[in-house]
DNA sequence: GCTGGCCTTGACGTCGGCGTCAAGGTCTAG
DNA sequence: CTAGACCTTGACGCCGACGTCAAGGCCAGC
């Protein structure tokens, strides 16, 4: 299987495959004519790294996993050093949602504030206009 | 007021202040000698962005408080436009807390079904090791 | 007058995960 | 023989919010 066709089969890019190449993940063979040459365990590889990925775990937290792989264990997550990636990524996430809700719970207090305030200026009858912008909806994490 | 002073009053830096300026928010007049002059008013703009920053909002989404604040408003929300980014920023964060929830709880399900194969392989006693690295707890969003 | 601390503009570096060219090699079908 | 569909390496671009350095101007105190 040449690059190409495991971009396709794990529904990535060339450069994508290139650029873990260059980091030291999914190491190729080659052909005679240069080309690189994966196989089926190649694509597992690539898909446990495209699945951490969507997690929002980053390269090198997926590390572990892909090395568990080729050391021949039957999953990315049976080796320590994976589980330890999950902790760790759990606590991020952990953390993370603590500040995001306490940080939404102070805006969506502001904007109740700001609102009454609004309200109190037209005390006849407040429309509700609620047209959002609504091409604002890309996630930091993604 | 020069740079420096400002910066110091806001807890943030010169280079910030300049960077501010030059995407058009934040202006600021200048001294006879060319050095930029602050008053009691821009430091009350500049604390408006930075509390917006610190909910994660970008420079962009705080340019409506700014310019309320400007026209004279009594607080940066006092104007629809501040309203609209709050709402927008809103669903944003519920967006996210949405999928980051989902995803937490997807790892913690892997990271027990990986937890559950280690200790079929050794049913005498799992050791419960738990040291996190502790050094990767930087948020996305932050 | 000289040192040191402030200020100025300009420009390049950072981080991650690639996208997007550019210039060229390789193989296959017609 | 040639088009065109793949492949190669290399290198620059992107995004946001600045950090960091360079080279130089301004001003207060000693």
């Amino acid at each position: 299987m040449r690059i190409g066709e495991l971009a396709a089969q794990a529904g990535t890019t060339t450069r994508t495959l290139r650029y873990y190449e260059s980091r030291g993940l999914l190491p190729a063979r080659r052909t005679g004519n240069g080309y690189r040459a994966y196989d089926e365990e190649d694509l597992r590889l690539l898909r446990q790294i495209r699945t951490l990925q969507d997690f929002g775990f980053d390269l090198e937290q997926t590390r572990p996993f892909v090395e568990c792989l080729q050391a021949g264990h039957p999953e990315g997550d049976s080796c320590p050093a994976s589980l330890d990636v999950y902790r760790s990524r759990l606590a991020e996430l952990d953390e993370c949602l603590a500040r995001l809700h306490e940080v939404r719970d102070r805006v969506a207090a502001q904007l109740a504030r700001a609102e009454l305030r609004v309200g109190a200026d037209h005390p006849g009858g407040p429309e509700p206009h609620c047209e959002l912008s609504a091409n604002h909806a890309q996630m930091k994490e993604s």
